[in-house]
DNA sequence: TTCAATGCAAATCCTTTGCATCGTA
DNA sequence: TACGATGCAAAGGATTTGCATTGAA
């Protein structure tokens, strides 16, 4: 971060620590209104601001969800390692499978295509075990 | 489609044949572009409500393209098997390579989750094989 | 004839931007 | 001290909505 001349800031930090502490993905609006909690101050326009630093820096990863939740966009710490995002269409419940088979999946589709492969996103949309239940009995 | 009540209009009809037609993802200002050609009338909050309508239906799927051009949405006709999106984040190529283990991929997911699973949308970021050559010397 | 769908205009939601001020390096 | 970041207000773009009218069944 020091290295590409952009500064340390209160206001970063936080953001920083409001995605290391949370447990499930957050929204712009969500992110804000904890920032908000730990300093009042902070400015919806500083958020959007800081969300896009740290998307460029790659710092983070921006999601959709299979839009559960209309056209909001969900960050998240950018995990170390490919993971799928598998979004219940009823309750919205997400859980994030292991995906054993990525390497290969991976060297096989640059080898077909070309391509050298950053960033993945795989969402899936379907029904939980729960709403399938509920879907059954009504 | 008449099985919900649903009516077969000129509208619904104009844009089908719109993104049947089309050769690459079209996002909601396009069609409403392309279907102005034919029917100048049309109005843009039509195609908004078409293509929630088709979403809804389950004939048309929504994408985002790793947002390579801010938050527009994708869309394009459902198709009959589970495909890839790889973006170039340069210069917004994209391509759909083959995805042979699907079925697998999808069994297993399943087995491990309990989920039922529906629409899959794979969206990988990375460059194509001539942005990385332009890369290579500016 | 009936009720769903359209066109239109206005509203809404999410996000970005210009500018004066603040504060990190 | 210098210049990057913030707060604020205002603009922007995409999408939705209320309502009168049109048109498919």
């Amino acid at each position: 971060m020091r290295a590409k001349g952009l500064r340390i800031t209160r206001e970063r930090r936080l953001l920083a620590d409001v995605l290391e502490d949370a447990t499930e993905h957050l929204d712009a609006e969500t992110v804000f209104r904890l920032a908000r909690r730990r300093s009042p101050r902070i400015h919806r326009s500083t958020i959007y601001r800081t969300l896009n630093t740290f998307k460029d820096l790659d710092l983070i990863d921006e999601l959709d969800l299979m839009h559960v939740d209309g056209n909001r966009h969900y960050y998240e710490i950018r995990p170390p390692v490919f993971h799928i995002h598998l979004v219940c269409t009823s309750c919205g419940e997400v859980q994030e499978p292991e995906e054993r088979s990525w390497k290969e999946w991976r060297a096989r589709i640059m080898k077909e295509t070309g391509f050298s492969l950053g960033t993945a996103r795989l969402e899936v949309g379907g029904l939980c075990a729960d709403c399938r239940r509920r879907a059954r009995r009504p």
